[in-house]
DNA sequence: TATTTTATTAATCATTTGATTAAATTATTT
DNA sequence: AAATAATTTAATCAAATGATTAATAAAATA
């Protein structure tokens, strides 16, 4: 037995070991085509347990979906709202954060705009980006710079299709792209670190049009 | 009984009800959610009939998927390959083309992206990306533009991210876009028929980039 | 018209799947 | 150590689900 208080990477409790797993199957398949008999074995764990520590599938799915976006929108938030920064530095840090989160969940995209499509209502008003992205620091930068006339009028919902598309996209359509392309893994994220000097670059030369 | 030569619309065949039927439930849902039960159920037909014209819910499945993206990659590959217009052309009918097919079918790029990832190998080969793509008179005249230092050089991946990401990603996102914008269905299109012309343009300012 | 083929239905089967139960094991408290 | 509480397991249940069957109806063919 391993005393919990040794060094080195201490055991996961039962209940971490099903998150994981949940979160891993989850992400693969989606809720409707998950089934708790994998989540079970791929934690290692008896089926009967799943249930005595979550209660039911659903409620297991919940937590995982909301823990998986919590994480996200709270680094997003962080910096969009720092107001230390400029709009162009804004970008790049966004830019390069999120694509290092992605590098490590690549399918959580995925997963996420899947699920939110079957189940529109409760997840996203209890998430309140409008809250977190439309009044934060950022978008009321984006906002000044138009009204002083630095950059030409564009919906803010454009811009953020834009730098989502380009950044998300890539994700969500990486079988499809490292077809065409012939990419390893490793190439495929090469050319995601190159997008972090790139897309900003982009963003900018976009944001002057018109 | 209303005869196969009125005028008016022709009632659908069993197989077409099925079809049209399937392509709903399995768009909607994925493959592995859809229940053969609702697909029959939105037919009007016994369930029966399901495996009676297509042996299995996984034939079905691979029938309405090939089906699909076929007709999908078949109106892009024309464009791509017409030899009478130029690179900007090709940009604005691609995205004009792309955008009005969207409209029609919302949830096609997420169905079609979720089950190329559950299912990478097979699909993807069948239909033969790379041949369409990469050797279409499209990206030969981006590498001529290139090698005429029309416009600086980039890998063809990140151009292809970029306009499918600016194009698809916002159907992809659209609950949360939606949310975020405070937007109707209505709105949401109209701002879809802005970028119609709005895209061609950004994309045109970012190849003049670096 | 009689016969054969095709299409359709209701009923049912065998598995799968989410969930529960009761017993066994382990940990904690008294 | 004894008693109590928490954790884990094997077995099982009921409902859901993909698929089949046998009977019937409709259409096509001879």
């Amino acid at each position: 037995m391993k005393s919990k208080e040794s060094k080195t990477a201490i055991d996961p409790t039962t209940e971490e070991k099903i998150r994981n797993a949940a979160r891993k199957v989850f992400t693969q398949k989606g809720y409707g085509a998950a089934r708790t008999r994998d989540i079970a074995q791929e934690a290692g764990i008896n089926i009967a347990l799943l249930n005595y520590y979550f209660r039911s599938k659903e409620k297991l799915f919940e937590i995982i979906m909301l823990e998986s976006m919590q994480g996200f929108i709270h680094s997003i938030s962080g910096i969009l709202n720092d107001d230390q920064t400029s709009l162009q530095d804004k970008i790049q840090i966004l830019v390069s954060t999120y694509i290092d989160m992605l590098t490590i969940q690549p399918n959580l995209p995925l997963f996420v705009l899947s699920e939110l499509r079957a189940n529109p209502q409760e997840l996203i008003q209890k998430l309140n980006f409008k809250e977190k992205l439309i009044h934060s620091h950022f978008f009321i930068q984006l906002q000044q710079a138009i009204q002083e006339g630095k950059i030409p009028p564009i919906h803010p919902l454009h811009f953020m299709m834009n730098i989502m598309g380009m950044i998300i996209f890539p994700y969500i359509g990486s079988p499809i792209l490292k077809n065409i392309g012939d990419l390893e893994e490793n190439t495929f994220n090469t050319l995601m670190q190159q997008r972090k000097t790139l897309i900003p670059k982009w963003i900018e030369a976009m944001m002057l049009v018109k």
